[in-house]
DNA sequence: GGAGCTGCATAGGTCCAGCCTATGTAAACG
DNA sequence: CGTTTACATAGGCTGGACCTATGCAGCTCC
């Protein structure tokens, strides 16, 4: 008995049909009678009633049927149960994430991962929500941490909220007039340091402004969150940025919100429509695990 | 992916050894090594450790395990199944037959039969031929004993005449004016009990009436073979049924007719386009056997 | 009714895969 | 350090799985 048989029978006994059955399984129609024969002969029983026109499973059919059927199927399962473990020893993921959350969340994240997981090779792509989202829909990510609301909501990512990040004004240590706790209003006197186009930030921190009825100015704009940071430093101006990053700096004075504060929520984001391969699903698992551990402390 | 594959593969992880399970499934070592390494090609994955004098189970060659086995434990079942089947030990025939051969003749063939095959189930279809034949054609039946001539000649059953039935009429005992025969005619005068519609003696006996010349009457119309008997013996009238339920009678008078006599035939059919499940086949050979042998004598 | 069509079986040829033997190689052991 | 053990590799052989071409039975359609 052969496996190729066995699928040769099923088909057969799908479609009815001999002639089908050989194009469905890509053989050609004698090879397919042949091989079905042969299954016959060995099983020493007719398994089909060739009616002309009207192909049939005999008494012998009808048993081999389903054990045949759960033979075929458990060796699909056996090769993706081996494939997914394949996948965890060697493979990539391709994980999106902001900037903020790059440099604050992911490097311990990461080091479990890897530690578990050596031979997957972790590939980080930095950028805007927006980007990232445009990058899960075409498939260049697999995942990806990502800010809510998204602006262009898609139907087809499956997002998960992760944690709130609380959003804090930095400044430079010896800025005057800075009090305990900050209004969104007050930033209206101030030159904020912004960050270039496409930062969620930024997003963020303009609409605010704008929800409190006006428009920040710049001091300086462009640049990534190092950048931003050092132009803090050197006095030209207040930041909004996660309080994580903040707390990174000691030598920046970091100053809350006044309630309700400024917060922003991050979500870990998949397409909805393939199922992420096994190690970026493991990844999914360390990521939930390793946020729902720590936000309980 | 072969099923010998999984076999070799079975046997080293069962002894651990390449050298002694190459022995075991009887090839060449050399063989089962490149078996083995073309399975893990095909897999992705490496199913065995080779350390020296201790081979082991990779993780992916402990997932693949079980599934191996269960794979090679179904085509043992599998073929286990047809042979039963093909060896009748196992199986069903389903057999339609008139209600006077089910009461007559059947009994004891069928009980022959069941000694010889325990494991076969007996399923019986009571009918008139019409029905059968009908049955017989839509495949919901194997074989079945029907009266010949066929009204409804089907060119798709093969109709193996059986036996002759020789027709007589019962009467109750007492019942007057009965010489030693009787002629058709002479039922144009008697009130008969008759049978429901569908049965065959019922067609037989009114369609030789008509041959004669008359259209018989009716003392009571309807009702199996069990309660025309009754309405006979209760003096309502004649019935023509076959001399072998006749004697199983005794206390109701049966009366031949004069020569030529009232027969009717009897036959074996099945549908001629689709080989009989064995099971049948072998009924088929009993019955032919029994009737062979009964009629002789 | 025969010409064409459909659809499975058969015939004959090709080629690859699975098996073999012979040999290589690496570890273990006295 | 030779010997043994045991798996891997090399290369040749053969059967079987596949192919194309053809046969043949039943059906349809003019």
């Amino acid at each position: 008995m052969q496996l190729q048989q066995l699928v040769y029978f099923l088909a057969v006994a799908e479609t009815r049909h001999f002639t089908r059955a050989a194009e469905r399984v890509h053989i050609a129609q004698p090879s397919l009678s042949q091989q079905i024969k042969a299954l016959e002969r060995e099983l020493g029983a007719e398994l089909f009633s060739r009616a002309r026109g009207n192909i049939a499973l005999t008494d012998a059919g009808q048993a081999l049927l389903p054990i045949a059927a759960r033979i075929i199927a458990d060796t699909e399962t056996a090769t993706q149960e081996v494939q997914e473990l394949v996948q965890l020893r060697r493979g990539r993921v391709r994980l999106g994430a902001t900037p903020s959350l790059c440099t604050g969340l992911l490097p311990d994240i990461l080091r479990d991962y890897h530690r578990q997981y050596p031979g997957i090779r972790l590939i980080i792509e930095e950028g805007g929500s927006r980007d990232l989202v445009r990058e899960l829909a075409t498939g260049s990510l697999d995942l990806a941490l990502i800010v809510l609301p998204l602006q262009s909501h898609d139907p087809a990512l499956d997002a998960t909220p992760l944690l709130h990040e609380d959003l804090v004004a930095v400044s430079a240590a010896g800025t005057p007039d800075m009090p305990e706790a900050l209004r969104v209003q007050d930033l209206r006197d101030r030159p904020l340091v912004m960050f270039r186009r496409g930062y969620d930030l930024r997003e963020l921190t303009t609409s605010a402004c704008r929800a409190a009825g006006f428009e920040p100015t710049f001091a300086v704009e462009g640049g990534e969150m190092d950048a931003v940071l050092g132009f803090v430093g050197a006095g030209l101006g207040l930041a909004v940025v996660p309080s994580m990053v903040a707390e990174r700096r000691p030598t920046l004075r970091s100053t809350p919100f006044a309630p309700p504060g400024l917060t922003r929520t991050i979500a870990l984001a998949h397409r909805k429509d393939a199922e992420p391969p096994r190690a970026a699903r493991e990844l999914r698992r360390v990521l939930l695990d390793y946020v729902r551990t720590h936000s309980t402390t």
